[in-house]
DNA sequence: GCCAGTGATGGGACTTGGTCTCATGGACCG
DNA sequence: CGGTCCATGAGACCAAGTCCCATCACTGGC
């Protein structure tokens, strides 16, 4: 038999879900959340940098998006490009499995403003990475900025349909109807 | 003679900036700039929400942008509404006398997490007010969100070269002419 | 001239997030 | 059987942020 339980991490992230929709993220404390874990404080920080990052650590996501902008075809344009990565990410990560999870976490998200700071910077991150990635495909750096951020923009849209409960269409296709979408709405001048 | 010295939040706001500069923002104790600035802790918490605050209260700058798009002309397409906001925010906010500031600001901000945490959600603040201001223009909602994410990208840019040292343009210029490259590359397919 | 009200500030107790260092104790290896 | 890992626990410690009440100079009315 194990002497500790296993994924201390896995069990820190569900208690903290768990207790955030119950009593809010601000009204819950991190011992609450490791005791809930039945650990500790000190082994909450050791996983965690801190006590909002519980919610974000799952994340070898931006890594998977940059390798989906690289391995597209070498012809592909740059919004293409973000296209064939994000659905990629639709293949790999944004499984039907993770759906409800996801809604619970983003749920949590939009109700405190702490947590959509930690958000929106991970978002930036993001954009830079596809930047970078979009660079190394040799698109000049003003295009890529503007597709990397055409492309966070359709990564939200598609999120947030993805997210509803009412609505039952895997990440990819959603996706892909979403840049369609912000493609004609960028030709509006 | 006045009971107590004037404008308690500016000297706080500039002792903070002195310190940022001297030691970085995360040697800095909250206490450390309310003693500069001959105040104590209970007065810094009253005029700034937190710590980073003290950094970004300056802004009445999204009312700006908002009243600045809302006064465009109504036949201007959404873009052209966002660069007429921003011209607008050259004459009124962007002015010669704030950039130096303005500059040891940004340097203070980029060489921190925590603060580009609280600068990207910022961003994403203007991005929602100019989304709104351009919907009460009747711009259907996803052309407002392209609009707006390229009108803050644009803002990006333009006020990085503004803050440059090695730059004499005022900020409207500035925006005009970094508008003008994101719309060809945004062309681009 | 006195006195009560006002408003910016000070003081200090208290909670929580986050850091750091050291102790513990079961499992695995020789 | 004994030593060595290694995940965890324990607890001291600091800074951010909240709260409540005290202070004290000025103001206006009487």
């Amino acid at each position: 038999m194990a002497r500790w339980q296993p994924d201390a991490p896995g069990r820190l992230a569900a208690a903290a879900l768990d207790l955030f929709e119950e009593h809010g993220y601000e009204n819950t404390t991190v011992i609450e959340i490791a005791e809930r874990a039945g650990l500790t404080k000190s082994t909450f920080f050791r996983y965690f940098p801190d006590k909002r990052e519980v919610l974000f650590g799952r994340g070898t996501l931006t890594d998977l998006l940059v390798e989906g902008i690289a391995s597209a075809p070498p012809a592909a344009g740059p919004l293409d490009a973000v296209a064939d990565a994000l659905d990629a990410l639709g293949r790999t990560f944004f499984t039907a499995d993770r759906r409800e999870f996801s809604g619970r976490r983003q749920a949590v998200l939009n109700a405190n403003t702490e947590l959509r700071e930690r958000e929106a910077l991970k978002r930036t991150g993001l954009t830079a990475s596809m930047i970078e990635a979009l660079s190394r495909r040799g698109v000049p750096s003003l295009t890529a900025r503007v597709a990397a951020e055409l492309g966070a923009l359709v990564w939200e849209i598609a999120y947030d349909q993805w997210i509803d409960p009412d609505n039952s269409e895997g990440f990819g296709p959603l996706a892909r109807q979403a840049l369609a979408e912000v493609r004609t709405a960028a030709a509006v001048r």
